[in-house]
DNA sequence: TTCTAGGTAGCTTTATGCTA
DNA sequence: TAGCATAAAGCTACCTAGAA
């Protein structure tokens, strides 16, 4: 049995002063005698008391909370975006309830209902459904549209037309990116894309294709990998490519994991990278840096994204009836020479 | 007039008691 | 047994009274 927790009753009492007295000056409001402050902080300090958060929040109708939901933690993007978001929410005195939805659009509902009960005062979210499916992009919708909360998309598809948000064209990044292959001379690019029922996937894979055509170039049907985005499946493609003899001198990774597996496979197969094949990447590998690994990569900055977002939360909480604020995030072609 | 501090309504949810 | 009313939880914000 643990002890009974402290109030603001209990302190009002051992300081001899009303509760109301106690909270201005747990909350430096209104006015408080130097003598009757200095007495009840001494109580305060002495007892360890804490206010009770919820009472507090059910006080005021509201917390001081904002959730953030991404669809895949494990993927250091989004690790590096919460460090953004992070960065302003702690500026601006507030917490976060972190959701991780595993891809999975059940936990984001699930995620998204939570957020709502907690009464969060935002919600920043990068979220696992595809727009494109209208029936699944209307459910979206009205979850959203149900929650009373401020909302900021984070690296959802560009012409996502709902709320604030921070954007990634990923058409466009991955158009550039395969073009500044073919500026440096390569003429044979395959791409290891993922499951094409998802816009992201999608959108750059149809900005590899506008690449090569506007360059002249012939789509190659046996130069297209299809993976799902993971290590596992990047991996595997990229081992059998190479041991069947199918590795094209130049290959666009379309996300970090397809990344990671396929230069674990390059290496593994004893396959240099920048001489056997050359690879560009869609965003850099920042923990893979101490390996001096040699690809070419398409650099955004998720830190600066999650900023970015966060920023526009805090400001849309602060005043609710602004314009609708929508950001493209910047990116740049790295080539490793 | 200004400062100080007490009193209390009200926030939401749940448990409990009362009545039909 | 169902349905409704009320109290309780901890805290804030507002109102008000009294002192200087």
């Amino acid at each position: 049995m643990g002890e009974k927790l402290l109030t603001i009753e209990d302190i009002a009492q051992a300081a001899n002063v009303a509760k109301s007295t106690v909270s201005r000056v747990l909350n430096n409001s209104g006015y408080v005698g130097k003598e009757t402050r200095e007495r009840v902080e001494k109580v305060i300090a002495e007892s360890n008391y804490t206010p009770w958060v919820t009472a507090r929040n059910l006080s005021k109708q509201m917390s001081n909370t904002i959730g953030v939901v991404v669809s895949e933690i494990t993927n250091p993007y989004f690790a590096r975006a919460f460090e953004g978001i992070s960065e302003v929410i702690d500026k601006n005195d507030m917490n976060i309830i972190f959701c991780n939805t595993d891809r999975t659009p059940d936990k984001e509902e699930q995620a998204l209902r939570m957020l709502q009960e907690k009464r969060v005062r935002g919600i920043i979210i990068s979220p696992v459904i595809d727009y494109d499916v209208p029936e699944k992009a209307k459910l979206f919708r009205s979850q959203l549209e149900s929650i009373s909360a401020p909302t900021v998309l984070l690296d959802a598809p560009v012409d996502l037309d709902l709320w604030d948000g921070v954007f990634f064209d990923n058409f466009d990044g991955a158009y550039h990116a395969v073009k500044a292959m073919i500026s440096s001379g390569h003429r044979q690019i395959g791409i290891i894309t993922g499951d094409r029922k998802n816009k992201v996937v999608r959108e750059r894979h149809r900005g590899y294709i506008k690449a090569l055509k506007d360059s002249g170039l012939k789509v190659d049907p046996s130069l297209v990998f299809v993976g799902d985005y993971t290590v596992e499946t990047a991996y595997r493609i990229g081992k059998s490519m190479i041991q069947a003899g199918m590795l094209p001198p130049a290959i666009f990774t379309a996300n970090n994991f397809t990344t990671i597996g396929f230069i674990k496979a390059c290496i593994e197969e004893k396959v240099e990278l920048e001489k056997d094949v050359s690879v560009m990447a869609f965003d850099k590998l920042d923990e893979y840096d101490i390996f001096g690994l040699k690809y070419n990569r398409l650099e955004r900055d998720p830190r600066a994204m999650g900023r970015m977002a966060a920023g526009m939360l805090v400001t849309r909480i602060q005043y609710p009836d602004m314009p609708r604020s929508r950001k493209i995030i910047p990116s740049k072609i790295v080539m490793c020479r």
